[in-house]
DNA sequence: ACATAGTTTCAATTTAAAATGAAAGTACTG
DNA sequence: CAGTACTTTCATTTTAAATTGAAACTATGT
């Protein structure tokens, strides 16, 4: 097989894993072009510049620079500031704990936090001294809601705050199981 | 206070928690309308008729049929036939760990499923026998990526699977050691 | 089997999210 | 302190998702 091949070949096997990953991107609910980017990326050993993402995945600056610094502020790539020109390079975070840290992390703040908000709301009605079979029901679901969301809150915390892995091995303790 | 007065004060604490609820589902990539229409619901002890819904959140009969349905579709929302009419009426599922089952069971199916299918894709080079470094780097990555995507379902199945609630007390414990 | 009350579907529209690209901003380089 | 090389911003456009509403459909009672 002759390099040019082998290149036809790689470049045919990243854009497909590109592909894929666009696609499940969209499943999470990922803008298309940050999880392209983050598909690049991924499948790239070394760092990228800005007009390589921009010319692979046919997209505009603007685009490209938006969702690299939303990849960089979530923390699945790091920006790497090259010597002798200032232009920079992204690389991505191979590491597929280090990754789900920093989805999970990101889940966190999107979904979890504004939930545990709902406390507060809650908290308005008894300074109001609402008293109301009706609200009274309410409170109680919602006091429901409130504690599941505490607990699920506690154990993101406590897995994402370790910088040890215990629980990697606890994890894979529990896929065995089944 | 007048019992005039009171339908006032539940139906804005009411229309509040709606609201509320609307913004978080927006927050977990749920469609505004099945958000509030679940708000109404779980707010509401009695069941409730599609044209209430209609007429409460001002929604279009379409719209608050399809939601209606993807509610009972993932098991939040049950439907109820009212003897003596053929109209449908349907209340929400109060219990905030049924609630959160349903929610988690359809996360299931909706990222990780797909995540986990990339294994097929992977597959597919050992048989067309690719090999190459850069092929090989992003198999190494990938299975990474799924050996944690295997772990993490590996817990859902577990968590979902049980009738029991055995992992709720390990749940609060989680929370208490913070 | 006809009328009525309710449900379901879907092409067309609206609305919200993401991408564009050109202009403005910034830092390095001689 | 230009001149250039790159970065950042943002008003506009594009694209995708959600909603509408009216027509087709189905079950139920007389």
């Amino acid at each position: 097989m002759s390099k040019a091949t082998e290149i036809t070949v790689w470049e045919s096997v990243q854009l497909e894993f590109i592909q894929k990953w666009r696609e499940l991107g969209t499943a999470w609910g990922i803008p298309p072009a940050m999880a392209a980017i983050h598909g690049l990326l991924l499948s790239q050993a070394d760092p990228v510049v800005t007009d390589e993402v921009m010319s692979i995945l046919s997209l505009s600056r603007g685009s490209a620079h938006t969702q690299l610094q939303a990849l960089v502020e979530w923390g699945l790539v790091y920006p790497v500031k090259s010597l002798g020109t200032r232009q920079m390079r992204y690389v991505a975070e191979k590491d597929a704990w280090q990754m789900m840290s920093c989805i999970a992390r990101q889940r966190k703040k999107q979904e979890l936090d504004p939930l545990l908000a709902l406390e507060a709301w809650k908290g308005v009605r008894s300074e109001n001294a609402v008293d109301l079979d009706a609200v009274r029901a309410l409170d109680k679901t919602l006091d429901g809601i409130l504690t599941q969301a505490r607990a699920v809150d506690g154990v993101f915390e406590r897995v994402l705050s370790e910088d040890e892995r215990w629980w990697e091995q606890w994890l894979i303790r529990g896929l065995r199981r089944n």
